[in-house]
DNA sequence: TGAAATTGGACTAATATAGTCGTATTTATA
DNA sequence: TATAAATACGACTATATTAGTCCAATTTCA
């Protein structure tokens, strides 16, 4: 079943809020409660967010997140890769050189799969934040 | 990490066989040693290929499966759908009515992302076999 | 000084995927 | 007619991934 983790859910579920209401600050308490969130995982996941540049963050009281990108200047691609990691339609095509997939040397499909999995990196490049409207 | 299964991969492995060589009829256990691929999964998968139509096979001595399309009319999207029960980006897109995602009702998201999977699974469906050549 | 916030690590629980085992049935052929 | 090779099917185990929780530190405003 392909699909996207929850994770990658609740970061596009708060990057909307964000972008409905750039420069405005929220803290994950207030995400979570308005959207009935598991509090400490999307904290985990808005600190990702923040790692990768997409949000800004302030510590302490009247701490918390805000946008630090255009909507439309974030691609879904961008947060999947943030906080999953990013796609990688079959096995061999993760960062794992060593303990490889054992079919790999005589393996088929290796090749089209690689292209057809960058022809998905397209298509979730071109999805942006701005789109969630 | 958005991925293909196993079995989905195994599956186009051995669609691509028989579409290289169509009306020839091969056994499960040619395929698995062919390919280095676990025997008892790749008969689970052949099988439920021949359930969806893509296949067709002989009991007893000399059976086997073989191509029952052809290959140009066979899409990625069809595999994923016999394999797995198909391409649902999130939760709620599943055919869970019942026991549905506690955000369901005020998810900001549910609506964009449901388009996204449509284009999505456009995306899979213009994919067909004769494609990993 | 205390409350509210981010930060970060370790941990557990739940679920999904991958793979195995055993057994029944069919069928060509020796 | 016995046997070997094949599909067919269901139950099971093992492994990996995802989801979620817990705890403690640090920062900062008031
Ligand atoms: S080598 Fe082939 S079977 Fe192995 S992970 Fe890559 S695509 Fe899949
Ligand atoms: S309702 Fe929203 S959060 Fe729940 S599964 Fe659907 S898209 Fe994801």
């Amino acid at each position: 079943m392909i699909k996207i983790s929850k994770k990658v859910e609740y970061a596009l579920i708060a990057l909307k809020l964000f972008a409905e209401k750039p420069n405005e600050v929220f803290t994950s308490k207030q995400i979570s409660d308005k959207y009935n969130v598991p509090y400490e995982l999307l904290s985990k996941v808005l600190q990702k967010l923040k790692k990768c540049g997409l949000l800004s963050s302030s510590l302490g009281m009247n701490g918390g997140y805000k946008l630090d990108k255009d909507p439309d200047q974030i691609t879904i691609q961008q947060v999947i890769s943030a906080i999953d990691g990013g796609i990688s339609l079959t096995e061999c095509q993760q960062g794992k050189t060593k303990d490889n997939c054992i079919i790999f040397d005589n393996c088929s499909i290796k090749d089209p799969m690689h292209k057809i999995q960058n022809e998905l990196q397209n298509f979730f490049n071109k999805k942006k934040v701005s789109d969630l409207v």
